[in-house]
DNA sequence: GCGAATATTGACTTATACGTAAGGGTAAGA
DNA sequence: TCTTACCCTTACGTATAAGTCAATATTCGC
């Protein structure tokens, strides 16, 4: 067990590239063993890089990324440092209940464009 | 009533930038009324605009945006054309069901950390 | 009518998140 | 041995979405 992934294998499974890898790297999100000069992925990093993603993919930035992961490798210990971070956390949660929102409504509206999509096609008198 | 808004209102209002209005209608999502070289926005602008808003706070592209608003003002009328269009909706739809998964999950995440903040405050024995 | 505030265009600059090219190393299979 | 398929670094390029001047107009309030 706890087998070694290479970089494309990973590149491969969640579709990106080799360099947005390496730029991860470069940005300190992920540090990937090395034999050589070769990066070896283990599951850990893998998962990390799952959640990068997930950020990615709801508008995080790179540094926000990194902060997160920075506070889940080394929580404040100071209690000013640790209510500094619960505002950031209200913060962001109220940023993604806001989009949340935004969501629900778009898809909303998604439907609406299908259905007067349909009820053109209708129209028109093409069969679906 | 149809009362004029200023370019500076709206940016007050919404928190963004006189630039940012000006690029929008360089690229083509809004066109405000003019008297003489200065923009008299319209209700019906001001509600664009918080659809462009709401566009851009879940990641819509300008381009993306652009499209959108064209399918309202112009729907098209020929069938192929309606089902690529529904085809793209659909694609979105499940990009936004992604997002919005992705959200939840993070969402869960902040609590977890604004908790063991709580936790960790207790120890340390503060009184919040 | 005048000054402050607000408006305009145009051009240049910037941050983010990679893409791409150049140049080269290693290991396996035919 | 040669090709294929990976791996690496460094460095420059690029698209998006504005920010930031600069150099004027214009308009509002008095």
């Amino acid at each position: 067990m706890d087998k070694y992934y290479t970089i494309t294998e990973l590149t491969r499974e969640f579709g990106i590239s080799t360099r947005t890898l390496r730029f991860y790297e470069d940005e300190g999100l992920i540090q990937p063993e090395r034999r050589g000069r070769t990066r070896l992925f283990r599951s850990a990093d893998r998962r990390l890089i799952q959640e990068i993603l997930r950020g990615r993919r709801i508008g995080f930035t790179v540094a926000e990324i990194r902060e997160i992961i920075q506070v889940y490798k080394d929580p404040p210990g100071e209690a000013g440092q640790l209510r500094l971070l619960m505002r950031k956390v209200e913060e962001k949660r109220e940023d993604l209940r806001q989009k949340r929102k935004d969501i629900e409504e778009t898809l909303l509206e998604l439907d609406n464009i299908e259905e007067s999509c349909l009820t053109r096609l209708a129209e028109i008198g093409v069969n679906t």
